[in-house]
DNA sequence: TGAGTTAGAATGGCACCACCCGTC
DNA sequence: GACGGGTGGTGCCATTCTAACTCA
């Protein structure tokens, strides 16, 4: 299987996402996961590289998206580089099982995700999700509203979104992924990605 | 005046750096203050559309980075694109009284700005400054913590920090500045930005 | 006053005695302590470099040894190099008020030092007292079997010993004095040095 | 072989490492051990003389490091003064097969030992070890922190650490070695050194 | 419109428990 | 083998701040 993670602009968690989402992946039964570190900053592979130095092991292997990838997987999960073309982005989509969109509540990125994706008519709407993320904790209500605003687009979104929180920047800054972090935080953030995952999971499950 | 707005990762507030410090700058006496969006997505151009619906004046003019600039002004604000390359850095440094390099306090993008930043060893340290962003409010360290590693890395901050706030949101949806919202988030947000121009302004003052 | 710290092996907490009783010095009504490092390592110097990064004052000014001192002061505590002569040791209890010998309770230590001092017969016992430092904690009576081989010897003690603990590392690491930690062991650790600055003060009494 | 044992801090437990790094070569088959004692204080010396009393015999021969050697050897251990400056550490580099460079978890003697190896880029990292001794016991994390700090230096470290025990002063007052003492606390001790003298012997295996 | 209230995030302080060392 | 002490980890509570809601 191969699950593509894109965006349309930068810093809304993509890497995070892509990350989260192989672990995800990783801890179904007899899955070997890979993760291809498209990204222009490389920061899936400085991420772990924090990590490995400490004999951290995650259940996946990330490698470099320019190399070709391990020879045996049973899953891919790549992380591109931001703001593909409309035409790259059609490619993806032909050449993956799903397209992961992760956009934060912040309109530039609303905007971006909506605008491109609008025009993409000739996307099969079971081929890709957005995914809300960086979404601020409960009082507030942008990740409603933002999914609102997609959603009157018809925009396919994901239903579970997932919070802001400082155990992400914890977990990039020790090299793991949140699920290894120990705290309250660290346990809510990990479930949320894990939602979305068994959702992911479910979507793809006819073309596996 | 020209100063430059650049980034080495996205999503850290750089075209919100680029409103406000313009914004800033207009507030001061006999300055005509130009911002010129040259970011893909054209952020802060789809920025005032909204706004100018509502007929709302901002005190500075928005062009398209693509095109010339108006006529006559004092000072010109840039919003680059993401991720200049080293040479390009260089060339901005070059052409500009100041560089303004927003940051969140997110491993991969302080990671991204000391990377780059120590490698330009030729930059003049007077002529570029590091803008925290998007810092998570009090209780958290993140700020304080990111600018010791950057002091650390010998890199040179703005003392003063912009906090995350969902006010800068509220400012981008509606078209306007944060200055222009009411409340006191608001005003606080936009006070900040304030201070950091002050700063902005007199580390410019022997070149104007 | 001045007050001069020295030893006759390395590694028994010369610096961290000279440094915790400039600070017990420092805590006194209308007293302006200076502390000279002429540790060859400046391991003073190198201690409060980091702690000043952090903007910490400590209450009394460390200067290099090989320069001037500072032109007002009451109290001047001086950190010499490891093993000196026995000449130059005559020379430093002639020059100060009182010289501090701290010695853990090492055989080599301990042996150092009474080898060195029962020599010195010229030596005013007032003018001298070794302070046993790095004590384990108290099932074991190594301290208590130091100070015993010590009065053996006729050497003059501090009554007051130094414990071993972590929370002395803390402080260099942080760049600060003990006391300014928190915690139990910070607490215990910081009186310690404060009872033996209060007999050094007594010791002193009649030569101020 | 030569093994020569340096630092840059007094303290560290240099001639206590010289000590049972000598024992356990001399342990090796057909391996005749001498240990030159070139410390000032002539600790190895004081340690034996000890013990000589006591009619005990360590197997391996300590003579003072102003002397010449015994005629016929197989291995010689050298206790040096502490503190040799760079061009001393480059001269015993090139003459010893294997230095040993005991550091305890202080951030005195960890800076002490970065700051001199980092400058001398020109050592061949085959032919030197930092060894961490003095290490607190289990619950503390001073030994693997200390040990991240140096790996982070790039400075090759040995593998086993030695813990702070008071058997090693109890051996030293006894003039024997820990493992000539009886009870589980000189045993564990013993082993420590026992673990480092292997890492040492493979590390100098082609040299022999 | 403005003040007070509520929920949630994040840090700091605190007590409690586990592990290990050294003595009896 | 039991006990006292140091160190680190965990869980609990208090504090601070944000964002939303409510009431006058």
């Amino acid at each position: 299987m191969i699950i593509t993670i894109l965006s349309f602009k930068g810093g809304v968690g993509k890497t995070t996402t892509a990350v989260h989402l192989a672990e995800s992946l990783s801890k179904r039964r007899s899955r070997k996961v890979v993760l291809g570190d498209g990204d222009l900053n490389r920061t899936a592979l400085n991420w772990f590289q924090r990590g490995q130095s400490h004999g951290i092991d995650v259940g996946f292997t990330v490698f470099d998206g320019d190399d070709d990838p391990p020879h045996e997987y049973t899953d891919l999960v790549i992380d591109t580089p931001a703001r593909p073309g409309d035409d790259e982005v059609l490619r993806l989509a032909e050449f993956s099982d799903c397209l992961v969109i992760p956009t934060n509540p912040a309109p530039g990125a609303i905007e971006a995700s909506i605008g491109t994706l609008s025009r993409l008519r000739s996307l099969d709407d079971s081929r890709y999700r957005v995914l809300l993320t960086l979404v601020p904790p409960k009082p507030s209500r942008r990740g409603i509203q933002a999914r609102d605003v997609l959603k009157q687009a018809s925009i396919p979104t994901f239903k579970g979104m997932v919070q802001r929180r400082d155990a992400f920047m914890d977990a990039e800054l020790e090299g793991v992924t949140v699920g290894m972090l120990k705290g309250k935080a660290a346990l809510s953030a990990s479930e949320s990605y894990a939602t979305v995952g068994q959702e992911l999971w479910k979507l793809t499950k006819e073309r596996r």
